[in-house]
DNA sequence: GATGAGCGT
């Protein structure tokens, strides 16, 4: 069943070369030459210069996915998650776009792209429906970390969470910041340098750069065992990863697992801190005072 | 050099 629908545009070549992901595909598809640029032709990014930005809110409505149609009886179980959450899209990665990479995969119920409301511009992130869950499931193992046609980055899909993450693991993350990687580092790159070592290894993240889709050079890489995130800090210092050292450094964590607050950022950065320094070897409980400029508030803790 | 993001009608 991965035949396009009528009307559809040509299945792509098999676009995304084989990739670790792809552990659980069945038959390989079919080895095609060279892709033809005519199915990507409506995913060419824009010309820069002569982009407008912010009009695209009162662009047509997405055309849907492809024309398949689905018998209510086909649809899986009612309940089910059958839709995918996207991210990192570039802001020319409309519903055309994502259409043209999933229709042929006949599995693509809708597809829908997420703009600010203000300005009409894309938010970097969408959901795709599918038929099923199964479906689903396909495209996310298929699809999932390989290249984006015409995008310099990789599809980053997960399951759309809807309030019912059964996916989630509920255990905290330790998580740290990795800084001066190379631009052919993936997340997958990054997560197995780690993983070698650090068993309870849970996923590393590079962040890409929304307007380019181009990495910005650091990332994440998420620990189960807190001793294992202290230890990759000192241990993983200044080892290669791609073509050069990383650099390692503490991860400020803007949300907790729990979801409750942490201080901002910027309270951070405007804060000065006052340690008392007559007790170089810390046998004694010492005083912090934070001076938050942003806030002026005195706040004192006890270590 | 740098500290994400990511849940909608």
């Amino acid at each position: 069943m991965m035949q396009p629908a009528p009307g559809a545009v040509p299945p792509p070549p098999p676009p995304m070369a084989a990739h670790q992901y792809q552990y659980q595909q069945q038959a390989p598809p079919q080895q095609q030459p060279p892709p033809q640029p005519s199915p990507y032709m409506m995913m060419m990014p824009p010309q820069p210069q002569a982009q407008p930005p912010a009009m695209w809110a009162t662009q047509a409505a997405a055309p849907q996915a492809a024309g398949v149609a689905v018998p209510p009886q086909q649809q899986g179980q009612p309940g089910e998650i059958r839709t995918l959450w996207i991210g990192d899209l570039q802001y020319w990665m409309d519903e055309t776009y994502l259409n043209t990479c999933f229709a042929h995969t006949g599995e693509v119920v809708a597809v829908k792209v997420i703009r600010n409301k203000q300005t009409g511009q894309i938010e970097g992130y969408g959901f795709i429906e599918f038929i099923s869950r199964a479906g689903a499931e396909r495209v996310l193992q298929t699809f999932n970390g390989t290249p984006m046609p015409n995008g310099e980055q990789n599809f980053r899909l997960n399951w759309a969470s809807f309030g019912a993450g059964e996916k989630r693991d509920d255990t905290p993350d330790h998580t740290i910041f990795v800084g001066d990687l190379a631009a052919d580092v993936t997340d997958y790159m990054l997560q197995e340098t780690f993983r070698a070592r650090y068993p309870s290894t849970k996923g590393a993240k590079v962040v890409i750069d929304r307007l380019t889709g181009r990495t910005k050079g650091y990332g994440f890489v998420r620990f189960g065992d807190e001793s294992e995130q202290l230890r990759a800090m000192t241990e993983m210092n200044g080892v290669f990863c791609s073509t050069r050292p990383m650099r390692i450094g503490p991860a400020t964590n803007k949300k907790t697992v729990s979801g409750q607050q942490q201080y901002p950022k910027a309270s951070y950065q405007n804060s000065q801190v006052a340690q008392s320094d007559d007790d170089p070897n810390n046998t004694t409980v010492s005083t912090v005072v934070i001076f938050n400029i942003k806030n002026p508030v005195f706040q004192t803790f006890v270590i």
